[in-house]
DNA sequence: AACTAAAACGTTATATTATTACAAATTTCT
DNA sequence: AGAAATTTGTAATAATATAACGTTTTAGTT
């Protein structure tokens, strides 16, 4: 039920946000959208310089990527060094993200109440949290 | 309320798994101990290096932290690579673990009902988890 | 259109995190 | 003691990520 982000809402959010919407940067969402699943820097770096027929730097996928996760289109998940798609930039949110360690498929799914919970324990010792990580490693419905 | 595993708790665990005990796992339990708070390998290797009196590779410290996480006495924290000792080695669980973006402080409390919560949410999609990981970036008690 | 300030990019180097490969030493079991 | 399994030592290297700095491009202003 993952509804994958287009150049569209792109466009839409770099406007709102008055950030840069440049070649790279737009290139880079669409083939992180061709990609369809969890992928790291590394091995993002020879797909980008095929689609745009030249050799890249590791440091311009990393510029293109982070700029993505700063403006909430791409979340990097800690477990596995991956960038992937957020099926839900328009919405301010924390997300549960399911990895398949056989396919290397990867879900969101929203943590709705589950964070809240999450702000309250870590209340009982006083922390204040600025963001939540939140994953789990597994099968995914394919593989299971 | 955290109460750190002793080295007899080490012991047991070892015991109980049939796994060895050998020195260079004791002194890195002792080490992390004395730490008190998540630390990287490599912030870790030279910590190790004067406690043994000798240089280390650090492929010595990854093997004894490895060695440690695996028998569930030290967690490993996706978010910051780092490594803490686990506050409930005893019970079989998954944590919360907060760790202060300031200071470097590190916490842990039992996730409880929002394991099942977040299995619950993964099994709306056909996702079997293996491992969650829970981790929240923010201020400590004494920073915020 | 030219000017300026800010942002983005290219390039090189390097820092940080983690593992592979294989031989030697140690421990455990018989 | 001898065989098998585990652990350790050592060296090299893989994988992930950032720093530094000069050039180019863009956006806003004159």
């Amino acid at each position: 039920m993952s509804t994958q982000p287009t150049v569209a809402d792109l466009q839409r959010i770099c406007r709102q946000r008055g950030a840069r919407l440049t070649e790279q940067r737009k290139e880079a969402f669409k083939e992180l959208r061709k990609v369809g699943k969890p992928i790291t820097a590394y091995d993002f770096l020879p797909k980008m310089e095929q689609r745009l027929g030249k050799r890249l730097a590791p440091l311009t996928v990393y510029r293109a990527l982070d700029f993505l996760v700063e403006h909430g289109l791409v979340h990097k998940i800690a477990s596995n060094h991956s960038y992937a798609l957020c099926d839900r930039p328009h919405v301010a949110h924390e997300s549960l993200h399911l990895v398949c360690s056989q396919c290397g498929a990867g879900d969101e799914l929203p943590l709705g109440d589950i964070n809240q919970a999450l702000t309250d324990a870590a209340a009982t010792l006083g922390f204040v949290p600025d963001r939540s990580i939140v994953e789990m490693e597994g099968r995914c419905r394919d593989c299971a």
